[in-house]
DNA sequence: TTCCGCAATGATAGCGCTATCATGTCGTCA
DNA sequence: TGACGACATGATAGCGCTATCATTGCGGAA
């Protein structure tokens, strides 16, 4: 075994080229076997006869092999990489979804390789454009509002796409998500039926999920004529918690009788909640506030607060598996899955 | 033009491989040059005459032609990959640093593989040979309590190698972070300054930080003779918002005169906090909250809360700023960088 | 018996790029 | 004036793996 390795070491260094690393023209010939046939044996085993493949084995361990991934993404044309794009790595949301993703991969040969867009439509298409160029096994993007061009990059990559967090009509290829639409309706809904009249919409970032729930707050509000211009405070500042309090600051300046508010999400919630508790307003009796995702804190913060349950990390699981099952041939049972969202309803929304 | 890529496509359909992209021999055809000069124009274009590189831009937009990364690894036997180990994505903590490590990047051209170690030295040392397969431009792995394989592997890598989150003397290549023992020391000397004596731990996951930030508190404590294990109320459940009420109960089962937490994250922090209100315990009257992190929501939350800040974002900055330095050859400062932390005083424990 | 099909293995030829060395063309300095 | 080096470009030969086709041997159908 020395032996072997003195003598590549050897002819590596006179090649001056090389990782200095065990290849599969090593272990083939310890094996006595051909380069291909290790090849095979070791990407699928039942093409190889048991008495090889047990050589092959031991030829691996004893020269401590490990396949070079980029020789093989260059012969294969196929890298095993999947692409994930998010919008941004300090929102939870993202992070609980990438950690079903990594979950659902488990120790598999597929690796992530993440880019984050902040948001950007045009920092998106770069990434899909760099990402595409190596081949990905899949690419598993955020949203639905790809600019057109990406788009059609998508549509002709020959790899299985997922666009996830959304719910929608034409997805490029397939789609994980909810409706953010139906959550902002749902939300306003409850606080309308639990007696608020003049509720509030405070929003942060505003990107197009936070548009959708903001459309589907004022629906709501637009069915039982309690829409009013005045009632919603946004700004496009990233999403904070000290956010929360200024906001609803900002919002009682325009609106002095606003009884509830709709956060664009928990954040916000929490902030607005710390806001009411200096400011000595009374939650829920002089102001409801719902939020939206409900994170862990939502359940015991107090009083404790109302909000829209989102499945974050059931879509990771989901888009991966519905990458595998395409990858490996098996039948997707549909392209498009809606994993809805669920009211929590708590004490901060009951009068 | 047009007839540059139907003849391009006629060949790879009858060759049966190829990725049906441009290749650089396809530039190199169109721009009448040899592919290698395509190659030097395009890594650094000071190499070729100016005259060429115009020709070979204009030939490159023209066939909308991207390198292959796998090709260009193989060949170079250098991936445009980092490699990033973290324990956890949950963890914000983990999130701003990765976030750092993206904007440090910018839009180079190197590309990030993440593994979630899970908080196991086994999965880490398992992801750390995986990456290493593909010969990556560097590593950035948390912590430094890696099993004495991992860091043989780390070692005979020949790659820079930065491990981040932690201080501490003997780092396999570089190193950025600060003193988790030193924030438990001064977190706690704090609360004894203030005056309170009876200064719980509560820490959740446990890890090899937490411990460390642990051994900082006890430390401090025997120092003035107030140190009583019972005072130390820890799990190994990961952290989350909802534990810290739990924990806090149980601490005060243990010490009915409990007056001040030194919570292990600030996640604990607030939720000790919110038990306190829901339980009626005046903060920080009868019970003083010290958080770690110094979180966004601590400054804004009612009352505010005393943390430790550190600088979670400016290390993942500073890692990939020591492995661009490292990579074009210049000089480190230092390999070991302390970038500390900041107690930030606040309402919880000012009595 | 003959032939066909299938399973197991091998030989060959790239995948798309870059390391390395070779070649040609200047300007420059003794 | 000629030799020498610096600079720009090219030819060649892989990097480590797999797609593709070829070969071999064997059992069963005709």
């Amino acid at each position: 075994m020395t032996d072997d390795i003195a003598s590549r070491e050897q002819s590596r260094k006179a090649s001056r080229r090389g990782s200095g690393r065990p290849t599969i023209a090593d272990v083939a010939k310890l094996a006595g076997v051909a380069a291909i046939t290790v090849s095979r044996a070791l990407r699928d085993p039942s093409l190889v006869s048991a008495e090889l493949r047990a050589e092959i084995d031991t030829a691996v361990i004893q020269l401590g092999y490990a396949p070079d991934p980029n020789a093989r993404a260059l012969a294969s044309a196929r890298a095993d990489v999947i692409g994930v794009l998010v919008p941004s790595l300090t929102n939870i949301v993202f992070a609980d979804t990438l950690r079903g993703i990594y979950d659902g991969l488990g120790d598999g040969p597929l690796q992530i390789q993440m880019g984050n867009t902040h948001y950007s439509p045009r920092e998106e298409e770069r990434l899909i454009r760099m990402f595409l160029s190596q081949r990905p096994s899949a690419m598993i993007v955020s949203g639905i509002d790809q600019t057109e061009t990406t788009r059609k990059l998508l549509e002709s990559a020959d790899c299985p796409i997922v666009q996830i967090m959304e719910y929608g009509d034409g997805p490029v290829d397939m789609l994980v998500g909810f409706s953010h639409f139906d959550g902002g309706k749902v939300a306003t809904n409850h606080l309308i039926e639990a007696g608020y009249r003049r509720i509030g919409f405070i929003g942060a970032r505003m990107d197009p999920r936070s548009q959708r729930r903001l459309a589907g707050y004022r629906s709501a509000l637009e069915a039982v004529q309690l829409f009013d211009p005045k009632l919603i405070t946004t700004t496009l500042t990233p999403s904070r918690v000290s956010l929360g309090g200024q906001l609803l600051a900002d919002a009682l300046a325009k609106v002095a009788d606003l009884d509830a508010v709709f956060c664009n999400n928990d954040d916000l919630a929490m902030g607005v909640l710390f806001e009411c508790q200096r400011a000595g307003i009374a939650v829920p009796h002089r102001m409801a506030i719902c939020g939206f995702n409900d994170l862990d804190m939502m359940q015991v913060a107090y009083p404790s607060l109302t909000s829209i349950r989102t499945p974050r990390y059931e879509i990771g699981r989901q888009a991966v598996q519905m990458v595998l099952d395409r990858l490996a041939g098996r039948p997707i049972a549909s392209p498009i899955v809606d994993l809805g969202f669920e009211l929590k309803i708590r004490e901060s929304t009951m009068r």
